[in-house]
DNA sequence: CCCCACCGTCGAACCGGTTCGACGCACGGC
DNA sequence: GCCGTGCGTCGAACCGGTTCGACGGTGGGG
């Protein structure tokens, strides 16, 4: 393999002539910088990213940690991957993918040996056990998923509240009384995924202050079960018009259960997801939805987060942003049934 | 940050001795070893990857390229992922993802730069790009699908010629006689995913030796057009008692056409599909199917690399392995209907 | 005509590890 | 008592880049 020594012998130049024609960071003639290419072109080098790291201390390889938990619902992960992956390459890195089930040794590791410039989080629960690690670490950190305290680092989700009273205000505006809400898990809770609490704790404020009943019950995130679930809610609440769904397994569930009961969207029953239009796509769920935007989401921490990298800002104001939930509109809510 | 030097000093001895000390690649008296843990401990040493990398040659990363092309069906891509990048962990390996829209200039990338020690090539299409550059990179490869030339790879695939057998010739044996099967989308074997006909060849000439009758589609990878598909395949061939499926979109979509025609697998339909386990039980997939196993695909992938990679045996026998369908009964299958 | 500034290039040091050869010392065998 | 062996340690070189300071040459201004 050729080295930036080769390049420059057989330019007939200098080690550090012929690394500043390839930086561009002092004036070359003409005349020497056009050698220089050749000879690159010629000998078909290329850098040595382990070298460069070494003399920089920039590796341009920003990490993602990826937990999969038992009983996650996978489909939506991939999704922030593919996100984060295309924005980083965009910006000049690439991505070092850990899935590593202790994700505090994993980020410690990555971390301390450099092997990256910067750290995504990813499904980041109320009190995570990675923040303290980041906080400790010499790269900046951004996060998917909002923690209970944020300091140190960028955070990005979506605004779970607000989604939870847009929800609801849409079905009240068409004159709905009676909303059953389906959420996550109760484990996907305790693990603290405090998402789940956002949204239902605003949908069930927002529909007091309306007036309305909501019926609030978790889900099981694996299918046989979920589909059962949604049965039985069905059925002990037959007055409920209106449905929403903060459970991707549930939405996915849904068909059949509504074939299976002979009802309709939402000539029978309104429904209201919360979900991606990608996930919607693959799998046609025809119900309206708050888009879960995952790839906007890696986007927006991956940008962040190169930002923090080159501006060496380190100390700047650190962000916690929150993108506002957009109701994706499939035609499954109309007014109730009188 | 510590180096290896500061570990030295806190210590009291010389870097190399440091060095050895850590590695045992020497002996070191036992005494010296504590106190170079000692520090190593005091000061919290991590070894700097990038050092590591220039002085070792080996970066302890391997490349996962995965291409995520349009219209393809995603969920299924992540279960690769998964197995791959756990097996490297375990392995002692991290995972550099690519997901780069032009694979061949990442694959120069990351194996000129020598960010990798070995690279996994995920969706190997039968005339793959990739393949000229990977053979003429310095690291091994390993391959999940299988290309029309596996010179210099090692190559791990589903025996997808025994898959169509066996889909046929179970059904055979249960006494069916017309069949239906939905293959891929179109562009998916254009695009070379020759696994598409692999299976359908076999199942074809499976049908031919016993008489059977098969009919062949191709299917899409969304849902609201495979859904149509399958009615319209089911209204073309009233006759056909036996389904199968070498499509996820199809299966996925499956349950919902079977309950709007009124049908049930297996007393009116036997159905035979094609997909993971772990794609089955999230989907709650009530039909028996070839698992297409890509945790265990991935893991075969990145033990045999990692093999190569630390044998050094870049010039031994290089291996082309395929796994042997297994059929997972879930009960979709019986005798036709008389 | 001289001096200064700047442009283009070079040599050397450095980043943080690993590894080879050498060296001092203790110990055992004759 | 001497020599050879082997163990434990050290110094130095090396991996392949980047970057700083210096230096020679050229051109312009006073």
């Amino acid at each position: 393999m050729a080295t930036i020594g080769d390049v420059a012998r057989v330019a007939g130049v200098s080690r550090s002539t012929a690394s500043y024609a390839l930086s561009g960071k002092r004036s070359i003639s003409d005349e020497v910088r056009q050698r220089v290419m050749a000879a690159v072109g010629e000998l078909g080098y290329t850098p040595n990213a382990g070298a460069r790291a070494l003399a920089t201390s920039q590796t341009m390889v920003i990490g993602l940690l990826a937990q999969f938990l038992p009983d996650e619902f996978a489909p939506a992960m991939l999704q922030y991957i593919l996100g984060i992956s295309d924005s980083a390459r965009e910006l000049g890195y690439d991505v070092l993918l850990v899935t590593e089930e202790d994700g505090t040794r994993a980020l410690k590791r990555i971390t301390d040996s450099r092997m990256v410039d910067g750290v995504v989080l990813l499904n980041v629960a109320e009190d995570d056990e990675r923040l303290p690690i980041l906080r400790t670490a010499s790269q900046p950190g951004a996060l998917v998923g909002l923690p209970g305290d944020c300091t140190g680092v960028d955070v990005f989700d979506l605004d779970f509240e607000e989604a939870g009273r847009v929800m609801v205000e849409t079905l009240h505006r068409l004159g709905h009384r009676e909303l059953v809400l389906v959420s996550q898990p109760e484990h996907v809770v305790e693990r603290g995924g405090a998402y789940v609490w956002r949204l239902q704790n605003a949908a069930t404020e927002q529909a007091a202050l309306r007036g309305m009943v909501l019926h609030t019950a978790f889900g099981a995130a694996q299918q046989p079960e979920v589909g059962r679930q949604l049965h039985a809610l069905l059925d002990a609440h037959p007055r409920a018009t209106g449905l929403l769904l903060n459970n991707e397994a549930a939405a996915a569930a849904l068909p059949s259960v509504l074939t299976e009961r002979g009802l309709r969207a939402p000539q029978d029953l309104s429904v209201i997801g919360r979900y991606s239009d990608a996930f919607a796509r693959t799998f046609s769920l025809p119900y309206s939805s708050i888009e879960s935007a995952p790839d906007r989401l890696g986007r927006m921490a991956v940008r962040q987060l190169v930002d923090r990298i080159e501006r060496k800002a380190r100390a700047g104001p650190h962000v916690v942003r929150f993108i506002s939930p957009e109701l994706v509109d499939r035609g499954s809510t109309a007014a109730p049934r009188s």
